[in-house]
DNA sequence: GGGAATGATTAGCT
DNA sequence: AGCTAATCATTCCC
């Protein structure tokens, strides 16, 4: 600041001592002073400067008649090259502040949900399939597709609206910045503007901008929100399966009581028979059919799990139905060992029982949990169909002791560290050596 | 209308 | 990534 004035002072005796050069605050005339006309040279100077300082202030017009004044002035070069000194001095303090500002956390999360909701990101392909990864709505395919259709037809909308704006914005915002550059480098030449402060100028503009953006995403997000909850948050708008697939259901998670853990393959063969048969949409790596039988699955273990007694009788019903196909697969098996070489990995051998085709009972079990599960798995899933056999035996009555008196029966699908294994123990459910009749005393806790 | 049933979602765990 | 357990939200059924 000193330095400032003691140098105006030097040129023309002008004090600037607290005035801003850049902010182009106009000074009072310096010719309120005394005009002595000792002086014309510092009078001269004195106007110059301040015809500098209020150039900002003028008319276009005006202000442009003035420059070529001043540009043609005899004085204006070693004026112009003090004044950038000064500037220089004095812009060292204005800048070094905020340069690169983090990225607001706000705006991410704003852009990460408009990608995420495909607003912002790149056009999802008009295939078939494609589209449709947030829209897990329940419900039968009919009227899935069309509230679908129909969200996905506002969603573009929305798209098309924020992209437009977007532009809109875009373009407004580069129009302005190079009319802010285009004048700050004309004046340049008569005032001393760097090209930091222009790039900071340009930053300025550009940070105003984004805010603008800001709130047209935000805004976005919101109606992308207000649109979701209308329609995909239909996605807790549940619809109950049909009969026919809660049957198919229970039929595999009767059968495979001690292990109901249907792997990928069996989840993708359950829902393609429950017939959910929209396209295969993929959800990380599981089609949203898959996530219905998962889900399916993990409520109906758990709440059998909580209340044994109350689904008795319903393990009973389709054990029994499960049987009868079971019984039948066996007979013929049986048949067929005699001539057949046994195909089975025949694990533990369990008693009696061959089972060689025991894999086509339920969904051809072989490919569906084989692959996956693997050693003691095959034997989990031939003791579940013993399982059935034997429930249904016990319950037809008669053969209890052809497979009854078996200790080594108690299914050993996982292990018996508190999980599947000790609620089902089936004692409760099969029963058999609780004695005839005895099926349903198990009560609840 | 109200409770039971049931599909979906979520947090937390492994 | 899949599971359990708790919970939410809707539908079913009396």
């Amino acid at each position: 600041m000193d330095e400032q004035a003691r140098i105006l002072q030097a040129l023309g005796g002008v004090n600037l001592a607290g005035h801003s050069v850049q902010g182009g605050m106009a000074l009072p005339p310096p010719h309120g002073h005394d005009g002595t006309d000792g002086d014309g040279r510092k009078q001269d100077i004195g106007d110059i400067l301040h015809q500098i300082m209020t150039i900002t202030d003028q008319s276009l017009d005006e202000a442009q008649a003035k420059k070529h004044g001043l540009n043609c002035h005899r004085m204006k070069p070693a004026l112009f090259s003090v004044l950038c000194e000064i500037k220089e001095k004095t812009g060292l303090s204005i800048r070094g502040a905020q340069e690169e500002d983090p990225p607001d956390p706000q705006l991410m999360r704003l852009d990460n949900m408009l990608l995420a909701e495909g607003v912002s990101g790149p056009e999802k392909g008009g295939g078939s399939a494609a589209a449709a990864a947030a829209a897990a709505a329940a419900g039968s395919p009919t009227d899935n597709s069309i509230e679908h259709s129909d969200y996905r037809a506002k969603l573009s909308q929305i798209r098309q609206i924020y992209h437009t704006e977007l532009e809109k914005y875009e373009q407004a915002c580069n129009e302005f910045t190079t009319h802010v550059m285009n004048l700050l480098r004309e004046q340049s030449r008569t005032r001393p503007i760097s090209p930091k402060e222009i790039e900071r100028m340009v930053n300025i503009i550009h940070r105003k901008f984004s805010s603008i953006q800001m709130q047209l995403k935000q805004s976005t997000c919101e109606a992308v929100m207000i649109l979701r909850s209308r329609f995909l948050d239909a996605r807790r708008k549940r619809r109950n399966f049909s009969k026919q697939a809660t049957e198919i259901l229970n039929e595999y998670f009767y059968s495979h009581l001690s292990n109901p853990y249907p792997s990928e393959e069996a989840k993708e063969e359950l829902a393609k028979k429950c017939s959910i048969t929209v396209s295969q949409v993929r959800q990380h790596h599981l089609s949203i059919h898959q996530k219905y039988v998962s889900n399916w699955f993990g409520n109906k273990r758990i709440r059998y799990k909580k209340n044994i007694g109350k689904f008795q009788e319903e393990a009973n019903l389709y054990a029994a139905k499960t049987a009868v196909t079971a019984a039948h697969a066996v007979a013929a098996a049986v048949q067929n060992s005699q001539t057949n070489s046994p195909t089975t990995p025949n694990s533990g051998s369990s008693g009696s029982f061959n089972l060689p085709n025991s894999g086509d009972l339920f969904m051809s079990m072989q490919n569906l949990n084989g692959d996956s599960y693997q050693g003691a798995q095959v034997g989990a899933n031939v003791q579940s169909q013993v399982d059935t056999l034997r429930h249904v035996i016990s319950q037809t009555a008669g053969y209890n002791d052809v497979l009854g008196g078996n200790p080594m029966y108690s299914p050993h699908g996982l292990n018996g560290n508190g999980g599947w294994q000790d609620a089902t123990t089936p004692s409760s459910v099969i029963s058999p050596t609780e004695g005839p009749g005895s099926v349903h005393s198990d009560t609840s806790n």
